[in-house]
DNA sequence: ATGACTAATAGTCACTACGACTATAAAGGG
DNA sequence: CCCTTTATAGTCGTAGTGACTATTAGTCAT
């Protein structure tokens, strides 16, 4: 491969980030205002452009930080989701994007960064029309983290450090869309070794309107055996 | 974002395939042999440059091509695995790399292509040290491979249009490296609605050492409900 | 307090899925 | 013809799960 005859081709490579959270029993995404042209005023999935000594990953909690004024990076789970790559997918030069789908818990509030005008949690449902493909990248990790919600402990990743399991449950309904019956996903949790483990001894008590629940914290397994699975939206027999 | 700024920067595109198949009972991957330097005599990833006017999907598809001449990719399942972009990966220039996973029934003859001196199928433990950073990659692609077999119907994309439930069989044991029951796995795929379907008035008659097999052709589904979980190697509990 | 309301937790029951089997059928090879 | 091989049929006990009911332990309004 003649290396050389390629470099002076004009790629940009950039990184394009889901950040999703749950406020208020709905599922938000992270968007930001563009300042710049194209789709200056347009609202986008927060990212840039990958630095000449820096990794994927690396430039994505960069950018992250740099766009939203986010300071506790520290809970987020970041997980590559794909590379968008086709040729006209920007209108001004060739850029490939690698997107990355990232999960927070207890949404700290945003604020606008340097490139970006505004920083903002959005209502799944009303992220409106964004710029680019961002449409479909978001989409796509919505469908990522619905389906390895199935067969991973990634729930976890929306949940503080130590969480109850109504609030686990409410992790699964939320991005699923569905309702579970609450003894059942207790059971269900409960029995998949390494998911939970209860906390030594603790229970919440203020605030909640009901029984205090148990707190747990996420468990050393990392996949689920065997699998939560969501439930059939119709005829599926399963 | 200033685009401009960016554009001079040495990004170069490539993808890279870890396809697989299954021959002789064995997993084998398609490995090229370097002309070039860097890695010039090393085996390597089938791959290439993603071109100004195509996208990385696109360009896998041609790489393979070119460089293995494999004629009949009608059958090739070719699905994105990640985005490696370390900045070390390449040691002359910075190269991002968007790796996929490639399935191929019935594994035809390769010829050495345009950029390799030679392409061959390799068994899969035989993949010895392989350039840049090929091996995770490889390794990447199984462990992928393997854990889409649980929940999706992947696994016809190891075979022909037409095959037996044996064959799909022997696709599980191999990727997964494991036994399974023959009347437990049978009566597992026929429940699952969708996942293959009788081949109207047929049945494989020579051949074979045995009693004839019903062959099938993949169904419309595309995941697995409830899915086919591989056996625990120990202790786990499902 | 006291009773309504809410949420967490405990437990039941029937049905299904699944692992471990045994048995039979249909080919080929000595 | 028997023996081997592979496909297919069926059985049985257990674990997992969906749909429930019941109890417990808090807050809130009166």
């Amino acid at each position: 491969m003649d290396y050389d005859k390629y470099a002076h081709e004009p790629f940009a490579v950039t990184v394009d980030l889901a950040v999703l959270t749950i406020a208020e029993g709905a599922l938000h995404a992270l968007l930001v205002e563009r300042g710049q042209e194209p789709y200056a005023g347009h609202w986008a999935l927060p990212g840039g452009f990958v630095h000449p000594d820096e990794s994927a990953e690396t430039a994505a909690r960069r950018e992250l930080a740099e766009e939203t004024g986010l300071s506790d990076l520290s809970g987020l789970h970041l997980e590559q989701l794909r590379t968008y790559s086709e040729p006209d997918r920007d209108p001004r030069m060739r850029v490939v994007s690698v997107a990355f789908a990232a999960l927070l818990p207890d949404p700290p509030e945003p604020h606008g960064g340097s490139d970006a005008a505004e920083a903002r949690w959005v209502p799944y449902d009303k992220a409106g029309p964004l710029a680019f493909d961002h449409d479909r990248i978001l989409a796509d990790a919505h469908e990522r983290v619905g389906a390895k919600l199935e067969y991973t402990c990634l729930a976890t990743a929306f949940c503080p450090p130590e969480f109850t399991l109504g609030e686990l449950q409410q992790v699964y309904e939320t991005v699923w869309g569905t309702v579970l019956d609450r003894p059942n996903f207790r059971r269900k949790v409960l029995a998949t070794p390494g998911f939970v483990e209860a906390v030594p001894g603790a229970a919440r008590l203020t605030g909640g309107r009901g029984k205090p629940a148990a707190l747990y914290r996420a468990g050393p397994a990392a996949t689920l055996h065997p699998p939560l699975l969501r439930p059939s939206p119709e005829g599926r027999p399963a």
